[in-house]
DNA sequence: AATTAATTTAAACAAGTGTTGAATTAATTT
DNA sequence: AAATTAATTCAACACTTGTTTAAATTAATT
């Protein structure tokens, strides 16, 4: 196992760290090599433009996290066939593989899920990745909501995902202030508490358009 | 009706403009006050730093929408005496001004909705805002839930409001890409739709912890 | 061992950054 | 009307920004 890392990899770490606390505009490419302790010209030698730097951080990960939560989809739905899957597994697929890089994978995977959030608010920056990974996830997921809920409106459906998908982000961006409300109550860290409750939750929310409304016109 | 705006709300209308969309870094002094078509030297004069320019322009709207909010919970509280007011009013007191002001409440207020959405990720910025006038009525909030949900462990309520808060952020944000899943779905703009799902998925989220589980140690 | 390629260094570039001070104009008070 | 305060302009400051260039060094290939 080599530990020595190289240099590409070792301006990617410390550009998705200052990246996660201060955002693509708030960090200078000086602030990033000097964090990974190599020279300036070689995050443009390497990448080329600041914009690339940060393609390249999300990629790196994108690629992974994606493989897994799809797996977990369609395992999920291979499950239950020919019954179409349960509601509170696919939300759990959907929802697992974040829970658990989030928790278990370290203090990149925590920077990285802090600059999704960003995204979120910023779509001029990771449309790509955006539009090429999460996109193609979100119709999967949908898709198989929609196939153990037949009697529910699509468009209801699409609204409740991206309820879910802001509950997601906030939730595993670790940037939120815990604040005083907690008193104490919640003692951070523990994600698989947070896993238990959101899957309910976001499984009843769902569930409330499980039929139609009645139309009287 | 003057229409002629001072100096001081040309600038901040310009930063909050410029703000939603780019960021605090990523969005400079002399671009503030080029859109506000006004001398650089303006900015310093009449707000000092950078950063008291950014939280003038959150103070300016957090103590409306503040006001608004607590008002309703007040209402509705006050209305469902001596019983405990119902889970859906109370939230829909939690988040009517926020879709009233998206919906009709011009620029102006978009801008500001996704501006609260960065400080979300950024709580080196708005923590001062947040703390002093989003704390207490979230806390206001759970208290009423805990009226009337009493059975529900306090600590589920206070993730349930985390849910609640990441879906209200994302939604109101205004810069969520539709992305290609609405398949012409989603008439955007349509804020009433979406206030009309929101209120039913977290309400129903939040039931989902009305009674304690069953503890079988 | 010689040659080529890849990587790292150090210096420099023009443009943009937040902020300030002195001079000038406008508004208000005496 | 004169005097005083407030608001605005212009120029400049020291510094940082992203990026490039050419030379020096290291690694890989022949």
């Amino acid at each position: 196992m080599t530990n020595k890392k190289n240099t590409k990899d070792l301006i990617l770490d410390a550009a998705e760290k200052l990246f996660a606390v201060r955002g693509f505009y708030g960090v200078s490419i000086r602030q990033i090599t000097a964090e990974a302790d190599v020279d300036p010209a070689l995050a443009s030698y390497h990448f080329g433009k600041k914009n690339d730097i940060f393609d390249a951080v999300m990629l790196r990960r994108a690629e992974i996290l994606n493989r897994e939560r799809i797996q977990m989809l369609d395992d999920c739905i291979r499950r239950a066939q020919p019954n179409p899957a349960p509601l509170h597994e696919i939300i759990d697929a959907f929802t697992h593989a974040l829970l658990n890089r989030s928790n278990k994978g370290g203090t990149g995977w925590k920077s990285y899920f802090a600059i999704i959030a960003q995204i979120n608010n910023h779509p001029e920056l990771g449309g790509v990745i955006m539009t090429q990974y999460f996109d193609p996830l979100a119709k999967k997921f949908l898709d198989a909501i929609h196939a153990t809920m037949p009697a529910a409106e699509k468009e209801d459906l699409f609204w409740c995902y991206h309820f879910l998908s802001g509950a997601l982000t906030l939730t595993f961006s670790g940037t939120e202030r815990i604040s005083n409300l907690s008193d104490g109550l919640c003692q951070s860290s523990n994600l698989d508490a947070v896993h238990e409750r959101l899957v309910p939750f976001i499984t009843a929310g769902f569930e409330a358009f499980k039929q139609q409304p009645n139309k009287t016109p």
